[in-house]
RNA sequence: GGGGCGGUAGUUAAGCUGGUUAUAACGCCGGCCUGUCACGCCGGAGGCCGCGGGUUCGAGUCCCGUCCGCCCCGCCA
């Protein structure tokens, strides 16, 4: 192929089919780039080599497909560098133009300047560049190596349906109408979940499948409506011997896509892990970056301990303990403190800018303070208010040294720590701790374990299942299932890798008398349980083993292995965020007569 | 549902505090050129300034609405 020539192919006749990647006319002669899936390589039309083909060389344009029969001639002294073929080149014997081309809406270079809505509507052409060429083929590789690494373990791929029956909670569902039952709909799985637990059930012991999901939620960066999970269920299994297995999945992958050997950096084979309380308090989320420090301080109990410090808006926190109002059922308010340290030299336009976008964050600001020689706090709303014993615990408790500057967020848990979390990632990129796209070989992997099985929705004012009603807890703590269930923690795990969550599952609840509290717990009656999940709670009493599982995002997987920019770089034909498909005018109104046939009325 | 940024030749951008013929680069078309490789040189064509309304003597520019794209919050494994 065009982009395999090397020097050993000198003097070989060769036929090459591509595309015309560029076209240079020097009157006499004509040299063209031709391309294919493998590259480039200069082909040279000489009226006195071959009069016809020359004639064709003067009419081809940018990306007509041509075919080629010629001779490799060593380009010697006149070699390209920058061109893997460069030491060679073609001199054509005979050539055919398969088809011409339009001039195309954006040319085919790997340094297209082109914004995404054109390359969208064009994809096809999007396609032909060399890096989406690449990261599609990383995609492919990612497949081969993770069917390969199963199959080696003596896993079974096993298909499950996209058509199911639609159940409660999770994420919001795509219905299909169901011509054959009128007014009833499937719902598009949003993973295999139930139908993987239920094949243990069935003595599969070990399955995966390379499975489509679909989620009906707003979309980012990282997130598709329909996306790729690598699916995995095993039995009688433990978390360690589940992650050993992942971890071995990942190396395998790493290698075999990206030749990165992940034993340089894990000499031990293992991934660290970290608790979710620890990753919240150090980071604010559960998917922290470990490529760079910068983590968050909760000064919480220090506020409370000095009943404020003297500032009035901590005091209206700490109350919230001293008045005895603090419950468990209601959302925590927390203090914590960021400190950017004295080299990032951050101007107070600068500290401006950040606090613009903590209000973006949904912040009401981001309070700072410029901590001075003997750690007085200067240019800070704080600085007139703080007793000097506060703030001196502060400043020992964020290692905070003259030059520094401390930022603050206070109030609802959730919020400070979406707010803080992002300002450290922001505060990452642009102190240059971490390249504002891409990795540069840093593979920072952690599993996140041990999180609390409920969490307490403000919306319903009840607890719900954190990840799924079906997630075993930790065996101490199934006595607090009914006394404080905001403090049982779980065999739940997430695989996060460089501030990507790129995996979760659990450990699976098969024991039907625990199944109960939990759903005693959540407030759900039997006869709602038998409704929703009948089918699943029949089964565990059937003879279930053990069992637990986990899901890795493939696309998230491979945009991050590749070096993507966007989940949309590693889909062949992604959609946009509003869920737009650009090329074929994907989503489209139904006519009368389809809404018809489906006996369906459209209200928009 | 909310916040931010963007939409001007085929493409990417410039266009200030409203002003006369809307610039540039690449691409495209024509001509010249046998060693270029971002080839070069000469000439040319190409515009519903996203769309709709408003203010004004006059709108790419100001105001309102709307559509589309990107990033984020909410949402989501």
């Amino acid at each position: 192929m065009c982009g395999e020539l090397r020097e050993e192919h000198i003097g070989h006749e060769v036929v090459l089919f591509g595309w015309v990647q560029n076209r240079r006319d020097h009157g006499g002669c004509v040299f063209i780039d031709l391309r294919d899936r493998e590259g480039l390589v200069q082909v040279m039309f000489d009226p006195s080599a071959a009069q016809e083909a020359f004639d064709l060389a003067n009419v081809m344009r940018l990306e007509w497909v041509v075919g080629i029969r010629g001779k490799v001639r060593d380009r010697g002294e006149m070699r390209n560098p920058r061109l893997a073929t460069g030491a060679v080149e073609i001199v054509v014997l005979e050539a055919t133009v398969f088809n011409r081309s339009e001039t195309p809406p954006f040319q085919i270079e790997d340094n297209t300047d082109t914004n995404e809505t054109k390359r969208l509507e064009y994809r096809y052409l999007d396609l032909r560049r060399n890096k989406l060429q690449r990261t599609i083929t990383a995609r492919s590789d990612l497949y081969k190596a993770t069917r390969d690494y199963f199959f080696e373990h003596g896993f079974r791929e096993i298909e499950t349906p996209f058509l199911i029956r639609n159940t409660p909670g999770g994420a919001r569902n795509f219905l299909v109408p169901c011509r054959l039952n009128p007014g009833t709909f499937y719902a598009l799985a949003e993973s295999p979940q139930l139908y993987k637990q239920l094949l243990m059930v069935s003595g599969f012991d070990r399955y995966f499948q390379i499975v489509r999901c679909f989620r009906d939620e707003d979309l980012r960066l990282d997130r598709q409506p329909e996306f790729t999970q690598i699916d995995v269920e095993m039995s009688f299994i433990n978390q360690d011997a589940l992650f050993a297995i992942i971890e071995g999945l990942l190396f395998r992958i790493f290698r075999e896509v990206a030749r990165i050997d992940l034993l340089e950096l894990y000499p031990d084979g293992r991934f660290p892990r970290m608790r979710f309380e620890e990753s919240m308090r150090r980071f604010g989320n559960d998917k922290p970056d470990l490529r760079f420090a910068l983590e968050h301080t909760d000064l919480t109990s220090l506020a409370v301990e000095h009943d404020g410090g003297g500032i009035p808006l901590f005091k209206a926190i700490t109350d919230i303990f001293k008045n005895g109002r603090y419950r468990l059922d209601l959302p925590k308010e927390i203090v914590k403190a960021l400190l950017i340290p004295s080299s990032a030299n951050l101007s107070r336009t600068e500290g401006d800018k950040l606090e613009k976008f903590a209000r973006s964050m949904g912040s009401e600001g981001l309070a700072r303070a410029k901590v001075g020689e003997g750690g007085v706090w200067t240019q800070s709303p704080f600085a007139k208010n703080i007793t000097p014993e506060f703030r001196e615990a502060v400043n020992q408790a964020t290692n905070a040294r003259p030059g520094d500057i401390l930022c603050f967020q206070f109030g609802k848990e959730a919020k400070v720590n979406t707010v803080m979390a992002n300002l450290r990632l922001h505060l990452g990129k642009i102190l240059g701790y971490i390249p504002e796209i891409g990795h540069e070989d840093q593979w920072r992997f952690l599993w996140i374990v041990d999180p609390p099985l409920f969490e307490y929705s403000e919306e319903e004012g009840r607890y719900v299942a954190a990840h799924h009603a079906f997630t075993r807890p930790h065996d101490d703590c199934v006595e607090l299932l009914d006394k404080d269930p905001g403090k049982v923690l779980c065999h739940r795990y997430d695989l996060v890798l460089n501030g990507f969550e790129i995996g979760g599952g659990s450990i699976r609840l098969h024991d039907p008398e625990v199944q109960a509290k939990v759903f005693k717990a959540l407030n759900i009656s039997d006869e709602e349980a038998q409704s929703k999940f009948g089918f699943l709670l029949k089964a565990l009493r059937l003879g279930a083993p053990p069992h637990g599982g986990i899901a890795l995002g493939l696309d998230r997987l491979t945009m991050l292995v590749s070096g993507s920019e966007s989940i949309r770089d590693v889909i062949a034909f992604p959609k946009t965020q509003q869920g737009n498909e650009l090329m074929t005018g994907s989503p489209d109104f139904a006519s009368p007569g389809q809404l018809l046939e489906l006996k369906i009325s459209s209200l928009a």
